[in-house]
RNA sequence: GGGCGAUUAGCUCAGUUGGUUAGAGCGUCUGCCUUACAAGCAGAAGGUCAUCCGUUCGAGCCGGAUAUCGCCCA
């Protein structure tokens, strides 16, 4: 028994219980049994920050890599999906903070440890949104292998890596400038500093000189709050004006110190004055020239971007607000010569968008250079990205990685946060005053006391960059260090889909770490240098952002966001999932307006209705007796349900519009692997999209009306059987259409197919049921049947002209004229199925076959020749001549000049030369069909005067 | 300042290595409540492929310049 549908498509219906199965069943779980012999694809999740919720960038991320590995699984394959989120540091911390200060509290009175169980407090309640959100959409991913990066196993990873890297002397610890966000009172690393253009002022700042106040030097700056911590001017070697200058000493304005004046190419004679001050301890190329000139670094500001006691008067001003009493003092004092307007790129923080603030400070870091060692950790990705261990699609991306690869920093990798993995490092406070050792000690487990002194110890207070963490998530996740069954199993990953926002973030640190350890020999160095297999994926695509409408970016801000979830509640997920494949081509940027997602829930409907046309049909001979699903079902279970042609009872001659069906199949099957494989979800999905609708329901649909038609009519054995092999036919087509769609679709598609198997499917899912693959045998059935295939589409023809004729031509819809018509190919065809095809679908009242042109007689109105058939449709008394006129005139014009560019071409001498023959064959073989239609259409119109 | 990318129908975008009369979805217009679906059916209109120059028998596609826009980095 089938069951009787509803007229509409509700999904809000039918997928949460489907999505809640999913979950339950664990029907995604991937298996690391070395006996398992199916081929592995593995994939980690680019891990949400546990502070989020889903946003539509998620929800494009996890429907292209939900289609993938749907797809992968579906042809066989042993995959993983592996889920998990990011503790996100400065992000959640903010969001805890935040939390208590509504009631009054801040972390400091709370003390570090009260603070962290607060977060993690706070993570279980609510750092699961995502991971419920997922669910809610679908996503097949293995919910027993979830991983967070504060788990105990991924700490010990990045003890482990820590200080593996900390002994190979490539973590170090030093007082460097680094950018500070005085908000939120860390350090952070160049990536998570944002520039942006600004509107800000250059002030011409007079410096007097030492010996002589009459004289001065004019330094133009943009940061006039901290001259009080300039500790020299530059100006450049080679500037003429001020050579005189170099070795003098000049006066710090308001503060009165004698500063050197210094030549450096620092200065550059074309800013401003061509004079600089250097503020060492505030800006990072001061600082560099410092260094080279032996000034002093002079810190006046503290981590909250307060002037300290160094700054004398200002002492306890803002930044902002001493800039403003530093800059009013100035012209009190003359000394201020003009202030410009100047655009400039402020520095501001990732985060919260304070302007960062240059600090000298003691943290950690990552030698990841130089990058022309190849054992290094830079040297090593980039290799792997130019040998091709590692492929970039869409490929540009190799070429920016690579770019920005070669001119990498050392990465600060020291937060001051109280939320993250805290760094592996400890001091003997006693031996740092009796003048001893400095040195941390490093180690994997804390020590329990000074291996010098047996004194107690104290931890480092800062804690990891995030993405330290993150960088190792394609083998913590999977057990690193220790040599699991799942690292043997799934290193390295097949892809990562993720965006291109985080190529640098996370991608690229990801495979400086992949290199580098080569995690499945494991706890031995990557000394072999071979990369194949410890790269952390073997490809890496990177999705589009989604935009709105206008292509503005997504913002809170612009109130332009658009929620995926009321999306998928209005719409379903299936629409959302489908309307974001759909746009999803490679390197675009996706405009995503709310009425494509309306356009693809109508699809959906579409779907649905065709199911309950193919449900309600089959029910219609099985209440007959004249065919069985049961049957039909145990066949399928038998052998590969797509190869239903196999038990079809179908024959080129009485049902041959099923090759057509099937051909079209094959090709679409083979079309969606091509363009999976190549990352073109756009092209899978509008192509499949059109044959469902255009194809498949359009045609298929209406065929098999027809056929079930003239069985009804005349219920004889010759009917009965087509009807019954057309039953065959739709089943199977519905089952295999289902199947392509369910990597775009899971609901829809799994819903409607467990419908159509019953109670006993072949699988319990459709995401575990095979993918269509049309073997030998039935590609060998179509081909010898191109006949039927050709005959279809000339049938297709025939009725599309019928119907263009009709609408031009203004002839009445409820108009049923007569048909003669002329066609060898379709005479010897089953011409009962022929003849009410044009009947119902192209609206012709009677026809009549004729043997000979001369008798379709010599009226051109009505007039429809083709290759294989020539037709005359009696409509003198229900046309309007002169609509027709028109409309083969305009034809005629479209034509001629087809055949005017042919004729020039073919008059070329150069190009029958040099063109391939094949083109010059065929342009030949277009301009005499053209002509013959041209010269057709001249008949047309004399016929009409 | 350095680099990258884009410019094709009213809108959003496809267009594979150069080879028919450049396609799709949405929108628009016309006619239809035809027993799966009006969230539908049938049909149609709409483009100097940003501009200029070049290479070629042949350019939306290759090269150069210009314009406009966008992004990344400093």
């Amino acid at each position: 028994m089938l069951p009787a549908l509803d007229k509409t498509y509700s999904p809000a219906a039918i997928e949460p219980p489907l999505a809640e199965r999913w979950v339950e069943q664990a029907w995604f779980q991937a298996s690391n049994a070395s006996a398992d012999s199916r081929p592995r694809w593995s994939l980690v999740i680019p891990p949400p920050n546990i502070t989020g919720s889903l946003h539509m960038g998620h929800m494009l991320e996890h429907t292209l890599i939900d289609i993938l590995v749907r797809w992968h699984r579906m042809r066989g394959e042993n995959v993983l999906w592996l889920p998990g989120t990011d503790h996100a540091g400065i992000a959640t911390q903010m969001v805890v903070e935040r939390e208590l200060a509504k009631h009054g509290l801040d972390r400091r009175r709370l003390g570090r440890e009260a603070f962290e169980k607060k977060v993690w407090e706070w993570k279980e309640q609510y750092g699961g949104t995502i991971q419920q959100q997922m669910v809610r959409l679908g996503a097949s991913c293995d919910w027993s292998r979830q991983r967070f990066t504060l788990d105990p196993g991924l700490s010990r990873a990045v003890r482990e890596v820590f200080v593996r890297l900390w002994e190979e002397r490539r973590i170090y610890r030093g007082r460097y400038m680094v950018n500070w966000c005085p908000r939120c009172l860390t350090a952070l690393s160049d990536l998570e500093v944002a520039h942006e253009d600004s509107a800000g002022k250059l002030y011409w700042v007079r410096y007097p000189d030492a010996g002589d106040e009459t004289q001065f030097l004019t330094v133009a700056t943009t940061r006039p709050e901290t001259i009080p911590g300039d500790t020299g001017v530059a100006v450049h070697p080679q500037d003429a004006r001020y050579a005189a200058w170099i070795g003098r000493r000049v006066r710090v304005p308001l503060s009165g110190r004698a500063v050197p004046v210094i030549a450096d190419e620092l200065a550059q004679p074309e800013f401003g004055s061509g004079v600089v001050k250097v503020t060492p301890a505030h800006d990072v190329n001061d600082f560099a020239a410092g260094r080279r000139h032996g000034l002093e670094e002079l810190e006046i500001m503290d981590e909250a971007g307060v002037l300290n006691r160094q700054a004398g008067a200002y002492a306890g001003l803002d930044r902002q607000i001493a800039r403003k009493r530093i800059v009013s003092d100035l012209e009190s004092a003359g000394l201020l010569e003009k202030i410009e307007d100047y655009r400039l790129a402020a520095a501001l923080c990732q985060r919260c968008r304070t302007p960062v603030e240059p600090r000298l400070s003691t943290q950690w870091f990552v030698k990841v250079g130089p990058v022309e060692d190849p054992a290094s950790l830079a040297g090593a990705a980039i290799r792997a990205v130019a040998v091709g261990h590692i492929r970039f699609v869409p490929e540009n991306y190799a070429a920016i990685y690579r770019g920005w690869m070669e001119n990498i920093h050392d990465w600060c990798i020291s937060r001051q946060l109280w939320w993250g993995h805290r760094i592996p490092a400890w001091y003997c406070d006693a031996c740092a005053a009796a003048g001893g050792e400095a040195q941390p000690i490093v180690a994997r487990e804390a020590p329990e006391k000074c291996p010098r002194c047996a004194g107690p110890l104290r931890q480092e207070s800062d804690v990891l960059d995030t993405w330290f963490s993150s960088a190792l998530w394609p083998f913590s996740t999977l057990g690193w260090p220790d040599k699991t069954a799942d690292l043997v199993a799934f290193y390295p990953t097949s892809l990562l889909v993720t965006g291109f926002d985080i190529l640098f973030f996370w991608v690229a640190r990801m495979i400086m770490m992949g290199c580098h350890f080569d995690p499945k020999n494991t706890l031995s160095p990557n000394l072999s240098g071979s990369l194949s297999e410890a790269v952390p994926f073997r490809q890496v695509y990177i999705h589009s952002l989604v935009r709105d409408a206008e292509k503005q970016k997504m913002s809170k801000t612009k109130g332009n966001v658009i929620d995926p979830l009321a999306m998928t509640e209005k719409y379903g997920t299936d629409a959302v999932r489908f309307t974001l494949a759909s746009m999803a081509a490679p390197g675009t940027d996706i405009a995503l307006a709310e009425e494509r997602m309306a356009g693809y829930s109508a699809f959906a409907n579409k779907i649905w209705n065709a199911a309950r046309f193919v449900f309600s049909a089959l029910h219609e001979l099985e209440q007959a007796g004249i065919w069985s699903i049961e049957t039909w079902r145990a066949r399928q279970q038998e052998i590969p349900a797509y190869s239903f042609l196999l038990t079809a009872k179908a024959s080129a001659q009485d049902a041959f519009e099923a090759y057509w069906l099937l051909n079209g199949l094959k090709d679409i099957s083979r079309k969606i692997d091509d363009f999976l494989q190549r990352f073109e979800f756009h092209e899978a999905a509008l192509n499949l999209y059109h044959f469902i609708w255009g194809e498949f329901c359009d045609w298929q649909i209406e065929f098999a009306k027809i056929r079930f038609q003239a069985w009804r009519d005349h219920p004889d054995n010759i009917r009965q059987r087509i009807a019954e092999s057309t039953a065959y036919l739709l089943a199977g087509a519905f089952d295999i259409l289902l199947r392509l769609l369910h990597v775009f679709m899971p609901f829809l598609t799994e819903e409607l197919w467990l419908q159509l198997w019953g109670d006993n499917p072949p699988n319990p899912t459709l995401a575990l049921a095979a993918w269509p693959k049309f073997n030998q045998d039935m590609l060998e059935a179509i081909g010898q049947n191109s006949g039927a295939v050709a005959t279809t589409q000339l049938l297709q023809e025939l009725i599309a002209r019928l119907r263009s004729l009709r609408a031009e031509l203004r002839i009445p819809a409820s108009a049923r004229p007569r048909l003669r018509l002329l066609s060898e190919s379709l005479a010897a065809r089953d011409r009962e199925f022929i003849l009410l095809g044009i009947r119902n679908l192209a609206g012709t009242g009677e026809i009549e076959w004729v043997a000979s042109a001369s008798a379709l007689g010599q009226n051109r109105l009505g007039r429809i020749h083709g290759a294989g058939y020539d037709a005359q449709w009696e409509i003198e008394s229900l046309v309007d001549l002169s609509a027709e006129r028109q409309r083969l005139e305009k034809e005629r014009e479209h034509l001629a000049r087809g055949v005017l560019n042919l004729e020039r071409q073919l008059a070329n001498p150069e190009f029958l030369q040099n063109a391939r023959p094949d083109v010059v064959e065929q342009a030949r073989a277009q301009l005499a069909e053209r002509c013959e239609h041209l010269q057709r259409i001249d008949d047309s119109l004399a016929s009409l005067e």
